[in-house]
This record gives C-alpha cells, structure tokens and sequence, in this order.
DNA sequence: TAGGATTGTGTAAGCGTGTACAATCATCAT
DNA sequence: ATGATGATTGTACACGCTTACACAATCCTA
C-alpha cells in the first residue's frame, strides 16, 4: 500500500471526464444528490414506472453528471432476469460456428441481450464449464455443440428451458431444438455425381465423438445406397484443414475412388489442396469432392466448393424465435426443421 | 422423417433426473435440509473458509443431491467481483479476429473467468451497447476493436481499467495496452520484393474509420520512403474477402503496378483471386501481393500467401499477463510491446 | 487445573436494486 | 367546502449470498 504509483497522486488533473477509481456510485448515494429517495432513482431508470417527466429528467441529468448506472448485477438478483445467454459452443475457430455465432450475436444485441460464450473443444471438463455458467443465472442457452448431451444440459440448467441445435428428431419435451436436415440436398447432390458417371464414393469425417457428424454421413450414405452404391474408402479427421488435408491424401493414396465427401467444407478445402498440389489429381476431372456447410470461404473464387449447405440467416432467425417465444410462454419447448440445400460449385 | 413437432405438452415424461421447472434452491432452504446455518453452505462452497471437514462433506452430498450451486449473481452483488469479461470485438467473422478470440476464450476459461461478447462493427450505437456490458460489473474489459476510442473505453470503465490493443504507442495511465507493431517487419517484406525489381506499389486498404489500418499503411510506406518509393495507387475495402476482390479488380484496371499490400489476409487472398481470375496476371510472377494478421488460412496449399504476420499466441498470452497483473494491483498500468514478423509464402 | 489459543458454527448486517404498500398532494366533481 | 380520485414519492423489505463478530467447544501449555 505504500508505492502506489499513477494517475492515484494527482488530484489536479481532474479533466471534465469521470475521474478513473472512482468508485461506482449508487442509486442510494445519487438518491441524497438528486434530493429524492433511492426508489425514485430506481423508477427514473425503468421506462414503464410511473413518475413525473421533470423528476425523471432531473435524474437522468445528475446520474449522467455523475457516471451513474444502475448495477445489473444487483437488478438481476432482484428480477429474476439476468439478460445473459449463454452460447455453448464447440469452437470459434472452425469458420461456420464463426459465422452463425456472429449473427446470433447481433441479433442478441439488438435485442439488450449479452452473450456469455463457452468454448467446449479443447476443454477437459466441459460440463464442469458449463455448470459455472448456470450459475449466474442466465435467462437462456443455446446448444451449438455436439459434444455436450441434451440431457447434460437439461440437468445442468434447471430452470432454463436449453435451445438445442441437432440433427436427430427429439422428444425430449425439457428442451426446445433446431433439426438440420440435409438428405434431400445430399441426395441431389449424390444424383449429380453420379449421373456424371463416378461410382467409387469416399467419405472424409470429422470428430469421432460427433454425432452430428455420424448424421452428415448417413444422409449421403442414404442417397447413395438408394443407387446400389456405398462408401468404398472412409477416413476421419477433426474437421481442421490440416486434418483434411492429410486424411485426404493417405485416402487417396490407399484407394480407388472419383469422389470425396468430407464432414464439413473446411475439410474439403484440405481435401481438394492435397488431391491438387501433392497427388496430381484434377479437380472435379478425375476427381469430385463436396463439402458441408455452406461458409461464405466456400464461395470463393479460388475454392468454388461444391456443398451441402445451410441457410445460416434461417438458422440464426430460428434461434432467436426460439428464444423469444421463451420469454413468451415458459412452458412450451418447440421444434424448428430447417432443410440444408445444395450449393453448386465447380468441385463436383 | 416425420417429425415437424409445434410446440407439444407432455406432462408425463418424469425422469429420475432433477425435474425441469423446479425453481433453483437458495442456500437458506439447503441450510434446512443440511441442519445448519446458510452461513454454512456458504462456508462449504468457499474453500478458503474455516468449516469441519465432515461438515462441508455432509453440506457438499446433500448439496449434489438437490442439485444446488450457489448462485453467482448474489455472490457477485456480495464479492464486488463478478469474474465476468468484456471482450469488444469488431466482428468475429473475421478469421484472425476468431484464431485469437479463440484462444483467449480458452486461457479464460482455464482460469474460471467468463467472457462476454460484444461485436461493435455492424452495431449502430457501440457505446450504449458498451455502456451496456459495463453495468455488469465486470472484473476486466479488452478492447480490440479500433471503432471505439480508449478514451470512451475508460469513461465508460470507470471502476475498471481497460486493457487496449493498439498500434499506437500511449501514454494514457488510465489503460494498460498492447502495442503491435511490424515496421520492422514491413521493412524486410519491402525490401524483398524491391529486391525482386518490383517499384510500383499499390496499397489495398481496410475499413477508413480504422487507425490500426492507418498505422499498418504506415509501416509499408515508410519502408518504401526509406528506398525512394511511394504507393502509386490505393483503394479501400472493408477487410472481407469481397471488398478485396472487387478492389482489387479496379485498381489493377486503372493503375499498372506490380506490388499490393493489403490491408488484412482475407482481402489479400481476394485480390489474388481476382488477379488471376479476372485479370490473367500471374500471381507472384506478374504480381506481388502481399497480406497482415497471419491467419492460419494464409498458410494453406491454395493460397500461401506472404504476410506480415502476427504472434497470436504471444499476443493473447500478454492479454492474460495484463488481466493477472490487474488482479494482483488493480493499481498500476501496464504496457506490452509485440514485434510482427514477415511470413513467407508464394504470392510475394 | 486454569487460562489462553484454536476451531467450528450461528447471528445479523450488508451488497444495490425493484416493488408492494403507505403516504402525500393536487385536482375535481358534488 | 368536502370527500373522492389519481398522480407522485417515500418506506421497508426481499433477492441469495458473504463475512465480521460473537459464542461455544475443544485443545494446548505450564
């Protein structure tokens, strides 16, 4: 306590702006600067209290003079309502989650909703994580992530009714979900590889521990099972370029195949390098190769990936339905179906 | 398949598992059930606290069995510390501000902090929306984002003293910050390609509201005033990949140079797209472009593009070094400085 | 065996809000 | 003029937790 050092020591330099340290004022100290009791302070700051328009502008005017806003915390704790949400969330760094989590975000805010975002991936303990953030009481949680189980999360937030993003048909009736279903675009997609002639199909997975990934698979297995085909040569990566890269080329290299499907589209851009600059193969000529997804990167010129892909606006617009309804009626949990489609590129 | 579920009551599904709806348990009604006082529970739930070892076992298993934890809100309102995080963030759809969001999420994580999450760059008002995140009490705040100004980040921190990414070297003691800074790194890209011949340089600029955009021009222009040279032609996008194919597009229309520096990696991979797509150039023989941030997407096979690269593990490193240091002196400001380093690839 | 130190637990007072209820006051119809 | 009415504001408590303080029980030392 004896070598403090910085701006602590200079009285002087008190600039029009609020001084730094200062602690943070409460409605109960503004309340004996405003002449007025703490509960008016309170009513000044929500818009559906009653209380006469010069009292209020009165406050607002010194609360604004002295820095003040009212502690969330604190109004959390009371209300009950804590305008957080948290997002669970594989990882960021995988250009699809980016995406989606980036819209979403916005669309929080717009909404005075803040985001508490929890990154499962490379975490040991996830449900230990997640378990942390119900604890500040978030008002909901959306689900991104396969990796953590439906029923996990209904455990974890008791009170929160979890939005949970899968690929399979749920009837559990604690939680509400968001359905990916992508068979009908896999089996477009199937219909046009092989209406150009390919026969020997190979598949470039993801994470083991995905079952969204598993469900990825089985759409185009479907389709293609419906021509007499299957899968003649799998691999599986951890949806990385790198992985797709390298699953890509030892696939390649152990098997006959005109066609790669991979779990998502950063794979396939691997996927397609690998089959390019170390294995000569042309793209599409000798070889077809679809990705999942449907990421902007997907688009660019200089990967022109063909892709199953989904309809991020829809999805993230379906979220936030969700969650509205939510504030709504508490009671209901509720399903949304969004159909993926397909994306024509020139790799396939 | 025939699933299309609205929203569907069923009132009978039970499961052994903690009933859905059940209202969170306070640390009073656990005191009840446990026989002893909620100073107690609280006590059980603190490990630093002086209890009976048989006691907190006891509290702790009954605890479990009611599914209690205690609730953070109230405990923050309590500790005047919320472990929450405000990280202000442009967007995260960019893919290096994702790589180190990333990362950061994770060091957080580890040590039980929680970030939130707010994107200023397509959002009207940033500073209510800061205002906003900063009523949560939370213990730190990073700015990235270059759209809102130190000065407003510390008004609107009053209690907490930001920690800033910049460019810019500052002698604000009210912030601690990160300064990057590739001058030197720029100077040996310059020189490599001055080396190669090459004399008319275009810039490719990114979003105009941005300094950090400024200071990177800056870093290439004194490089090659040190040599004589200028930029003899700039454009201006907005960092995303579109902007760097369209810009690219009309700068190499109107004006004959053999160099682009870019702004960011996304818009350089833009550029080389539309160099070779639309314009024929050859891309490094007729043209070099160059990209900044060092994401990982620069390194892949398809692009392997040469880039004044940043260390992103050094970097969210200091951010954790600064967020420990204001923990143990809340006191005193820090600054960090980071060199940037060129990265080799084909494009330049 | 006494007296102090140590340990374990309960009591009560906050932390900063929101809000039910009471109180005040001006307005207005009778 | 008077009581009813509605608009404002104050008072007091609750939200769920932590912790200073008090107190009882146990342990140690001489």
């Amino acid at each position: 306590m004896e070598n403090r050092s910085g701006s602590v020591l200079q009285p002087d330099d008190t600039s029009l702006r609020v001084p730094m340290n200062k602690k943070r004022i409460t409605s109960r100290e503004l309340a004996k600067l405003a002449g007025v009791s703490s509960a008016t302070i309170s009513r000044a700051f929500s818009p559906e209290s009653r209380i006469g328009s010069a009292t209020r502008d009165r406050i607002l005017s010194v609360a604004r003079e002295h820095g003040y806003q009212p502690n969330a915390i604190a109004r959390s704790l009371n209300n009950q309502r804590s305008r957080l949400v948290a997002l669970v969330v594989n990882a960021i760094g995988n250009p699809c989650e980016a995406e989606d989590l980036q819209l979403l975000v916005y669309r929080l805010q717009d909404r005075q909703l803040l985001p508490i975002l929890l990154c499962c991936a490379d975490h040991e303990d996830r449900l230990q994580l997640i378990r942390l953030a119900s604890t500040y009481q978030v008002d909901h949680v959306v689900v991104f992530s396969d990796t953590v189980s439906m029923q996990d999360a209904v455990d974890i937030f008791h009170t929160t009714r979890p939005i949970i993003v899968s690929s399979e048909p749920l009837d559990n009736a604690d939680v509400s979900h968001i359905r990916i279903d992508g068979s009908e675009a896999a089996d477009q997609i199937i219909n046009k590889i092989v209406g150009d002639g390919r026969r020997r199909f190979g598949y470039l997975s993801g994470t083991a521990t995905s079952w969204i990934d598993k469900k990825r698979k089985a759409w185009f297995a479907d389709a293609l099972e419906k021509r007499g085909l299957t899968f003649v040569a799998e691999a599986s990566g951890d949806y990385s370029y790198d992985s797709g890269f390298k699953e890509a080329v030892l696939l390649l290299r152990r098997a006959k195949v005109d066609a790669i499907i991979c779990g998502n589209d950063v794979m396939a851009i691997g996927a397609v390098d690998a089959a390019r600059k170390v294995l000569g193969r042309r793209v599409p000529e000798d070889l077809a190769i679809v990705g999942q997804d449907g990421i902007a990167m997907a688009a660019w010129e200089s990967h022109d990936l063909t892709t199953l892909s989904q309809d991020h606006v829809a999805f993230v617009d379906s979220i936030v339905a969700l969650i509205e309804r939510h504030e709504k009626d508490g009671d209901a949990s509720h399903g949304i179906l969004l159909e993926c489609t397909a994306r024509w590129g020139s790799t396939a």
